[in-house]
DNA sequence: ATATAGATATCGTGT
DNA sequence: ACACGATGTCTATAT
């Protein structure tokens, strides 16, 4: 990883066009390729950017940087206060747990913690405009429609509300319910749920997780 | 701007948990007081980040990153290859071109490029939820709205459902019809505007601008 | 390759 | 503070 640290102005023209003023920045150069400048604000995200694979190149004072799209990005050097270039090796790689993959499939092998008698029928349950995320049978073998987020916003309502326009159009399925599954629910798709007669469920992951580690161990 | 690059391990626990093996990485604690942890891919995005307002609690071997809202990122420091902290001043600010703005002006100045003999009532016109990008009118003085994206998914659809709802009820309009248009229309998208009787239209941004550029060398 | 949904999305803007 | 829309969204997955 190549860092410079310089007084530089920046010009991008690509899917749009924008113009960096000279100031003092950090050109982060990465080893597969991409380049990034960072003002000290901003948090994680460059002013300015290109992904790869991308072509740099470098003269003193100006380097030009080619996206495979056209793209363009140029960089004006006017003082460079600082140029390192470390090796970082292999990432080994980020491990992540408790994304909505996990939470649905969770989910999936404990269908009694969404309703009580409730069994599953299938995972990404195909309709025309998406998969619905669990398609269950209540216990009294009423088909019903889950949508799972972590987190539950308006959104989510809009889209459970649109696969049970589709679902109950099929007859072998009709009349279908909704269920709308997520660690936390906002107040607002809460009241927006209860006007569609659609459900609402809040689970804790590592409840969830726990009751299923309980489960397994009696195996 | 302060820049460590060290052989370190990472844990996230939060929105999601995380975890980072031990390897060579950047680690960028910016001005505005976020911090994150750059590999040597990814382009610019890193593999983890606290954003501001957080505390960072420093140890010579750990580090302690709190967020506002319980979120915790325990950085454990193996071996510090290079710490070094260079002040980068104000950033004068990104200045862009060329955005969704852009193309609802064409569109208003070309409304027969959205269909055949539709004349503009007016930009953004008002209702209770938003205004509507364009209201036209067609050939037979049938009300037009016009939602207009860069590109078209789902979830412009809803929106310009929405609008449709509120915009026919008011008596002096309706009935009124909706237009999606965008550079392009995802399948989906396309499915749930024609199962509410939206029309879309693909419109290529160069062209409508080539477009106009010839009209007005006509003046 | 294309299309689709998720993201610790982020970032403004308006209420 | 919350909701909503735009983003050079980016990224991983399934087809």
């Amino acid at each position: 990883m190549r860092l410079v640290i310089a007084r530089c102005s920046v010009d991008y023209r690509g899917k749009l066009q924008a113009h960096l003023p000279s100031a003092d920045r950090l050109i982060m150069v990465k080893a597969d390729g991409s380049i990034s400048i960072h003002s000290d604000d901003r948090a994680y995200k460059p002013l300015n950017w290109m992904n790869p694979p991308c072509t740099i190149t470098q003269e003193p004072d100006r380097w030009l940087v080619r996206g495979k799209k056209g793209e363009e990005l140029e960089i004006t050097l006017e003082e460079v206060h600082s140029d390192s270039d470390i090796p970082l090796g292999a990432e080994p790689g980020l491990q992540k747990d408790g994304v909505e993959a996990h939470l649905q499939a969770l989910l999936a092998e404990r269908t009694e913690s969404i309703g009580a008698g409730f069994s599953l029928v299938r995972r990404e349950y195909p309709t025309e405009i998406g998969p619905v995320d669990l398609l269950c049978r209540d216990a009294d073998g009423v088909a019903i429609a889950v949508e799972v987020k972590r987190r539950g916003e308006i959104d989510g309502v809009e889209q459970l509300t649109r696969y049970l326009d589709f679902l109950n159009r099929d007859p072998r399925l009709a009349p279908v319910r909704g269920v709308f599954v997520a660690e936390q629910i906002k107040p607002q798709a809460k009241v927006l749920a209860a006007d569609r007669g659609i459900g609402c469920v809040e689970v804790d992951y590592d409840e969830l997780r726990g009751i299923e580690s309980s489960e397994l161990r009696l195996f």
